[in-house]
DNA sequence: TAAGATTAGTATGCATACAAATTAATAGAA
DNA sequence: TTCTATTAATTTGTATGCATACTAATCTTA
């Protein structure tokens, strides 16, 4: 057994596949809102916290600023969000949802009905799956850390 | 609770997380073979079936062609694996293991080795998540074939 | 057997995702 | 107070990932 591990026994492959093909299912209705699966994760933080700034919304999704300034740039372009800087430090913006982007929440309330149905978990399972994914995402955090 | 549902409630997002952190975890090893994670996934099936074609590949790790096309040729450039024509059939491709892309194996060895340690997860629970996330994949890609 | 359908792989365009370098603004220390 | 360090966001370059369109080879069937 002291041979390389197939695709099948490591536990990163599933973790891949199922990150992948979610979204690839969740696309197909996000495409009716104008949003792509990365867009829809920073609009439900915005449909949360109201209004924030890159640093913030990159600490929570835990992505890079280099990400997230062309990707907001793009929803502030389709009047979902408004960028400005703030007054009491230029080198913060304030970003906050739009009447529009606020209104898109209503919308999104049916998909998400739609995406548990597609998983089709039951609620044994899912909560156990949510467990591990936390604990398994703090385990990395922490290792992430001391890089 | 009828109201749109926050990031935290949503099994897409700690899914979505893990497997981007996941995967950066393990960059930061791969980066010392020459390798990049998709690069890793691909070299992974290799080792395994030795030699396939472009469409074999995407059947298994779920990507499309055009992933696969300049992803196969960046791994040929860096000498890890040949790409031919089948002359029976010359629409298809025949891609093989190098002697330089078998013998990377050893080198991947170790670093399957220290991601299980950084996932930090005992063996019940690894098992546990191994196979919810294959019954959620399942799930998923029968939902897919509806489109 | 010649025309249309199918198949395998490639090319193109758009949207992430991240490392590294850069810019502009602010904080902190001498 | 001025010089340096830090910070927030942007820019640049590389690598996916997928939808769509395309090309070339093979199959099908009339």
């Amino acid at each position: 057994m002291n041979d390389v591990k197939k695709l099948k026994e490591q536990l990163c492959f599933p973790m891949y596949l199922c990150s992948k093909e979610i979204i690839r299912k969740y696309s197909k209705y996000l495409n009716k809102i104008d949003l792509t699966y990365t867009q829809y994760i920073v609009m439900m933080f915005f449909w949360e916290v109201g209004s924030s700034n890159v640093k913030e919304i990159g600490k929570t999704l835990l992505l890079d600023s280099s990400t997230l300034t062309p990707l907001l740039k793009k929803l502030e372009q389709k009047g979902f969000l408004k960028r400005e800087r703030n007054t009491c430090d230029e080198r913060n913006l304030v970003i906050t949802l739009t009447k529009k982007g606020e209104s898109l929440k209503e919308k999104a309330k049916d998909i998400q009905i739609e995406m548990e149905k597609c998983l089709n978990l039951n609620e044994e399972e899912n909560k156990t799956l949510y467990i591990l994914l936390y604990k398994l995402l703090k385990n990395i955090e922490e290792e992430l850390k001391n890089d």
